[in-house]
DNA sequence: TTCGGCTAGTTATATTTTTCACAAAATATC
DNA sequence: GATATTTTGTGAAAAATATAACTAGCCGAA
């Protein structure tokens, strides 16, 4: 059997291909070409036949795609046919943010239990999610069939709840925490560091081009004092 | 004036070098090699001695880096060592969650301001950050000096809040609505769609090489039946 | 039924990004 | 002071990704 290795970057791109199909579906069209669609979202039709063509035959030729047969294809491909569970370690502003972000259950995501390590949140309630003691994540994650794990904890507490994580057998992780983590065997890790994206925004604003100043190369070796 | 045209991919990267130097010099390094960070932080030695050499000689042959006035390079670099005034549009439960997210001070950004259309929030405040209406955006963004953005409103009204903040001169722009904005000009936006990142993950759990499945190829064409 | 127009799927090309490998330059040692 | 050792900075090779060009298939009209 000869499975193709498909980029992370396609597969992000087929979330936004079904977004995309959805606004029209919504619109009430019924056929889009490649071309339209890269036209309307502003996209690369020659990408988006490509990756698509990874996974089969979607379109037909002198017509494009049919929005809600390929809806359904991408819904599938994406796995988000079966309802995921997930659970939100820290409950602390973000965590309890995430608790009801209104993209989880979009996506058929449920978020089925909260876990914090301060006694006094354990026990309350963030909306219908109940807040559980870490030390009990193993047995709670099974119990709600967890299959998803969301770190947001402080960086430096963010490896020790992965063991946490890897150890109770969940395989598919979102980490808040700016810090790269160290990940076993075939978990996925997907990290969303928001101070990377502040600090590259910091960058472009900050960058020569911007100022039309120049470039300098200070040199370490050469201006540095003799010892 | 030669500008040499530096990837976002390696900006990305000079903040987690920077991360990872903090981190050496709290434990008393003085300096370091690239491969003593690579293989400690897991990285790359040519990369990082790549992406670093874009910007600087900064390293000494024989010797490695100095932790800290690399560390000072970067900082400035980033753009890290001014101050930046953040608004969050949007003061719902994301909007307010990064209010107070930690992150952003550590980045030199301090939230100056929430907006909400709502008004019964405003007027309110998150911490020290009172909301504002969003109809007096603009004033209310020089009033306070706001060089970047946050959306943090639903998709559907990402687009014309994004307008409005264009509109206002700023450049900068972080974007948590899952939806592709068009951008005017030299105004940077960064995307950070959790959409993405948990069907990616989904994808993941769902994808036939995990479940020992074989990826069938549909044919639209061959399969429809005929009208 | 044939032909022309359209559009998917695919092959080829270009671009970007990463990794390798080595000369040059600094330090440490004898 | 010569020499061995270390490690940077960088040009070249490799890999990954994106774009363009082409081929073949489907539809609809005459």
């Amino acid at each position: 059997m000869k499975v193709e290795k498909i980029s992370e970057l396609t597969t992000n791109r087929l979330s936004i291909y079904l977004r995309c199909l959805n606004e029209l579906a919504a619109q009430g069209a019924k056929t889009v070409s490649s071309d339209g669609l890269a036209k309307t979202f502003h996209l690369n039709s020659a990408q988006i036949r490509k990756d698509l063509a990874y996974f089969g035959e979607f379109g037909v030729r002198g017509v494009g795609y049919y929005i809600d047969e390929l809806r359904k294809h991408l819904t599938k491909i994406l796995g988000l046919d079966k309802r995921h569970c997930v659970g939100i370690i820290g409950a602390g502003r973000l965590g309890t943010a995430l608790a009801d972000y209104y993209g989880f259950a979009q996506s058929n995501f449920t978020v089925a239990a909260l876990f914090d390590a301060d006694q006094n949140k354990i026990g309350q309630k963030v909306g219908a999610v109940e807040i559980f003691d870490i030390k009990n994540f193993a047995e709670t994650a099974e119990k709600y069939k967890i299959d998803v794990a969301v770190i947001a904890v402080p960086a430096e507490f963010a490896q020790d709840v992965l063991e946490q994580i890897m150890n109770s057998g969940i395989k598919a992780v979102m980490n808040f925490a700016p810090m790269p983590l160290r990940v076993k065997g075939d978990v996925k890790i997907k990290n969303v560091d928001l101070t990377i994206s502040l600090e590259s925004l910091s960058y472009f604003l900050a960058k020569p081009s911007n100022k039309n100043g120049k470039i300098l190369k200070p040199n370490a070796a050469k201006n540095r004092i003799k010892k």
